[in-house]
DNA sequence: GCATCGGATTTTTTT
DNA sequence: AATCCGATGC
């Protein structure tokens, strides 16, 4: 037990915690990791716990497998009966087992974000709601905060007609989940809890099963999960949860720092253990980090402090737009890699928003240095990829409605909508899939033969026919196979090979996915399908590569490296326009900017641009408020608050009587700029005290101007 | 049934 | 800017 030797005091007593409610409140860079591993290996190792007796659940996949390696390199080989995992993996595996006593049955596909959307706009249709007046992302969101709060449709109590028209929609939605033999993300939770609290011979088999649980990144659990992990240690208690409510960035999917307190609540007799030293960054990083969230309440207020000294002082800089952001950010790294000061790989820039990433990719690209760039997105959100997994979970799964209707026509083949409506009526009224319908018109085409007309049915049978002998296939051959006869069969290269390059690219994705596929020739399709569904964001990483990383602040929870680049502080990006108005999404993204700031062990870097494009105009932007609380003299550069005049002339303030100021432009009006020339004004509005001057010019088209920044000339 | 065009709409973060 | 949607014409 050498490791113990190790740690410090309070890590060691969370370590070798007798067993029993434990909470150990982290700051970021104190070690939470090394402790959660260590206790597992303690609970092996010293108290002899059987690994089976064992559930440790961590934020994403990668976090999981880096944990078992370290438990393993521990306490060895043994190790890997412990079950760790995300609280989605492990309910897709539990949900798998136990399905017996649910309204699915084993061999469920989990439904991604696209295929909700999708379903949801279906019902819609089907109800003859308005997708103008009820968004489909609205209700998504709303269907998805009931599943997050253990709320089925059934137990949904409407109290306004909106209400009602969305207990309708999530009803109609959940019933064709299940016709299609799907699951969705917050299902998962949903079903397993549903599962414990309903089949008590289950919960105790689980709650006895699990000796121990620990539960990492315990402040973005949801009120679901809380539940999952108080029936689960319900009978042994020995609940180990680790958490920081400073770091609680994913309120907007259910997650819910209260469930700290609601922990000290439900379990009274827990023993609360601070990890505050931070071995991680410098002293000015963490000032600078504890500034931010200063003006946030909170129980324990940590006072975070490290022995590494105060290193270099933030440096921040201010630049004229995106682009010149970008390349800022590439040069400087560019110069320290140069002069030795740092590896390529010892950075990472961080952004708010993915479409951030854009103009950096592009820097990096124009100045010829690789990058990664951590996002699922990126591969499994293209749409060749999605065909190609639509066509797999086909094969496994032919009720999978959303898969069928996503690739039925994909590459054309004749099935329209008409075709499609026709095929869901025949199915409602046989009771059936659509997709099972199929199978069965396959088989027995001439019992179709009154319903469709000759044209319609044709075009069914030439996809029904494969699709029965795919489904064949699935149960004898590897996934890779099965993926290559299929797209084989509807000929898709041929299909995405149109000559374009983008094309190339197409067809490249989909043989990268065929590459991954071929991984799992023994676990088989069902594995394949549900790991490429639950992959997270930074899953996408591999470590091994000496590369800068682009990722989302949200992305960088947990993670850490010596520099680190935030870009965009800019007001309505960080803290993003949508928190604005709202206190509590306020809080959220300053906490977001304190998770960004403490990724960094050395050095820190923030920029923002004067100009912000938005909708593809550039308005101008004030600098984050974020900015201008960190103490100036820990920073360097463009403090906001130095004095630096921004913008030319008097600092521009948002005054009340602005709002009820005029147009100095009005539509029609000819105008001459200094560098575009002449122009017409198309349209001018006030906004937050300044005038916004819609202008298309002869040169460069329409263009987006603030009258008191751009030396605009009325001409006659 | 399908391709094309123009207009509207969009972006917060992700399992 | 990029994508999605609906209307139009073939």
């Amino acid at each position: 037990m050498d490791y113990l030797l190790t740690l410090n005091p309070q890590q060691r007593e969370a370590v070798t915690a007798p067993p029993g409610p434990i909470l150990v409140l982290a700051g970021p860079g104190s070690g939470k990791t090394r402790v959660l591993t260590y206790r597992v290996a303690y609970l092996i190792g010293a108290l002899g716990v059987r690994p089976f007796h064992i559930l440790a659940v961590t934020f994403t996949n990668k976090a999981a497998r880096e944990m078992e390696n370290r438990i393993i390199a521990t306490v060895g080989a043994q190790a890997r009966g412990v079950t760790i995992g995300t609280f989605h993996a492990t309910c897709a595996r539990i949900l798998r087992r136990e399905a017996d006593h649910l309204p699915f049955d084993a061999n469920f596909v989990i439904a991604d974000t696209d295929d909700q959307r999708r379903l949801i706009k279906n019902v819609l249709q089907e109800l003859n709601l308005d997708p103008k007046q009820y968004a489909p992302q609205k209700l998504h969101a709303a269907i998805s905060r009931l599943k997050n709060e253990g709320i089925f449709p059934e137990n949904f109590e409407p109290s306004s007609y909106g209400e009602k028209v969305l207990k309708q929609v999530y009803e109609a939605y959940q019933n064709r989940l299940l016709s299609s033999n799907l699951v969705d993300f917050d299902d998962l939770l949903l079903w397993t809890l549903h599962l414990l609290q309903t089949v008590p011979a289950v919960r105790q088999r689980y709650a006895r099963r699990f000796q121990h649980i620990l539960v990492d990144e315990f402040q973005d659990t949801n009120l679901v999960q809380y539940e999952l992990v108080r029936l689960l240690g319900s009978h042994y208690r020995n609940i180990f949860v680790v958490g920081d409510a400073d770091q609680s960035i994913y309120s907007w999917r259910g997650a819910d720092y209260r469930n700290v307190l609601r922990f000290e609540q439900d379990f009274p007799d827990a023993k609360v253990i601070l990890l505050e030293q931070n071995y991680r960054s410098t002293q000015t990083i963490l000032d600078a980090a504890m500034a931010v969230i200063a003006p946030l309440q909170g129980k324990h207020r940590k006072q975070l402090f490290t022995s590494r000294g105060a290193g270099q002082k933030i440096a921040i800089r201010r630049v004229p737009d995106d682009r010149e952001e970008a390349r800022y950010v590439v040069e400087t790294i560019a110069s320290l890699v140069a002069r030795g000061q740092a590896q390529p790989g010892d950075f990472a820039i961080m952004y708010r928003i993915n479409a951030q990433s854009r103009v950096l990719e592009e820097a990096f690209l124009r100045a010829g240095l690789p990058y990664r760039l951590v996002g699922a997105q990126r591969f499994y959100g293209r749409r060749e990829v999605k065909d190609a997994l639509a066509y797999l979970r086909l094969a496994h799964n032919p009720a999978d409605e959303p898969s069928l209707m996503r690739v039925i026509n994909v590459p054309p083949r004749g099935i329209g909508t008409k075709t499609i409506a026709a095929l869901r009526t025949a199915a409602r009224r046989a009771g059936l899939a659509p997709g099972t319908l199929l199978l069965h018109m396959a088989a027995a085409p001439e019992d179709y033969q009154n319903f469709f007309s000759p044209r319609a049915l044709k075009a069914l049978l030439g996809f029904a026919r494969p699709l029965a002998q795919w489904y064949e296939l699935a149960l004898s051959v590897s996934p890779a196979d099965l993926m290559a006869t299929i797209l084989a069969d509807v000929g898709y290269k041929e299909y995405l090979l149109d000559g374009t390059e983008e094309g190339e690219e197409r067809w490249e994705n989909v043989r990268e996915l065929h590459r991954l596929a071929s991984r799992y020739n023994e676990e088989g399709l069902s594995a394949f399908l549900e790991e490429v569904t639950l992959v997270s964001d930074q899953d996408t990483l591999e470590d091994a590569e000496n590369t800068p990383i682009l990722l989302t602040l949200h992305a960088a929870k947990g993670l850490e490296f010596p520099h680190v680049f935030i870009v965009g502080l800019v007001e309505g990006l960080l803290p993003h326009s949508r928190a604005w108005d709202n206190e509590d999404e306020m809080a959220e993204e300053r906490r977001l900017f304190y998770v960004g700031l403490t990724r960094a062990k050395d050095q820190v870097y923030l920029t923002y641009p004067e100009m912000r494009m938005l909708y593809g105009y550039a308005e101008p932007a004030e600098p984050s408020r974020f900015l201008e609380e960190i103490p100036p003299e820990l920073t360097t550069g463009d403090h906001p608050a130095r004095g630096t005049t921004y913008w030319q002339g008097p600092r521009w303030e948002p005054a009340p009587a602005a709002e009820t100021r005029e147009p100095e432009f009005h539509a029609g009006d000819k105008v001459r700029h200094p560098r575009w020339g002449e122009g017409l004004v198309i349209g001018s509005r006030i906004k937050d005290g300044a005038e916004l001057v819609d202008v298309a010019f002869e040169s460069v088209g329409l263009k987006r101007l603030d009258a008191a920044l751009a030396r605009l000339e009325k001409i006659t």
